[in-house]
DNA sequence: CATGGGATTGACT
DNA sequence: GTCAATCCCATGC
């Protein structure tokens, strides 16, 4: 089965926490991140290899970057070796550079509203659909490992997904105020899972 | 070729 | 709490 690889893809998951996302002057640190893998339906390398799936069976370390609900940008890193479909959704991050330019981009002032949610990050970064399969240690877009242990991290169930709903693939900064959708319902989904 | 459905957000009742 | 926006793409005829 695909258990192994699937832990390594939430392996990555968590080690993204406290990473950097940069594009041009705007960067910050992630707060939270799903996993997501071809064994299970939520994800969209699921269905096998297509057009819009390609670059999640490419090499690691690419970004995956797709159009959600028509409307959104959402930011992945590929995390499998090649030929295995599999993601990281970037979810939310602390921002750090370039605050100013984000607050243009987003039309918010707060800082908690900049980049609290996989649509808001990409928007205040600039990341759109022509960064797909970029390579995330060169640019334009990257990611940058964090440096040490790294912040305390909870589990829970990822968010908006209608399938697989039950596995907690979710990783989020406990008690971070710059994650996606409050803190409560995760204490509550991660009990009822993790147990 | 037509259709239906989102890994969301923000505005509004 | 509800709901529209908006477009890419997977699926089926």
């Amino acid at each position: 089965m695909s258990a192994t690889y699937s832990a390594e893809v939430c392996a990555v998951a968590r080690a993204l926490i406290g990473a950097v996302v940069r594009h041009g002057e705007t960067a910050g640190v992630i707060v939270e991140t799903e996993a997501y893998h071809e064994s299970e339906p939520a994800c969209h390398a699921h269905t096998g290899r297509t057009p819009r799936t390609l670059t999640l069976f490419g090499l690691p370390g690419r970004a995956y970057v797709y159009r959600s609900y028509g409307v959104h940008a959402m930011l992945n890193a590929v995390a499998e070796p090649e030929g295995v479909g599999a993601g990281v959704l970037i979810r939310a991050l602390e921002p750090c550079d370039g605050v100013e330019l984000m607050q243009a981009r987003r039309g918010r002032e707060r800082l908690e509203e900049l980049c609290s949610g996989p649509g808001k990050l990409t928007q205040a970064l600039g990341i759109v659909l022509a960064h797909n399969g970029c390579d995330l240690s060169d640019g334009p877009v990257t990611i940058s490992p964090r440096a040490g242990r790294g912040p305390e991290i909870v589990a829970s169930r990822r968010i908006g997904i209608t399938r697989a709903v039950d596995l907690p693939w979710r990783f989020s900064v406990r008690n971070s105020r710059f994650v996606s959708r409050g803190g409560v319902a995760l204490d509550r989904s991660l009990s009822r899972v993790a147990r």
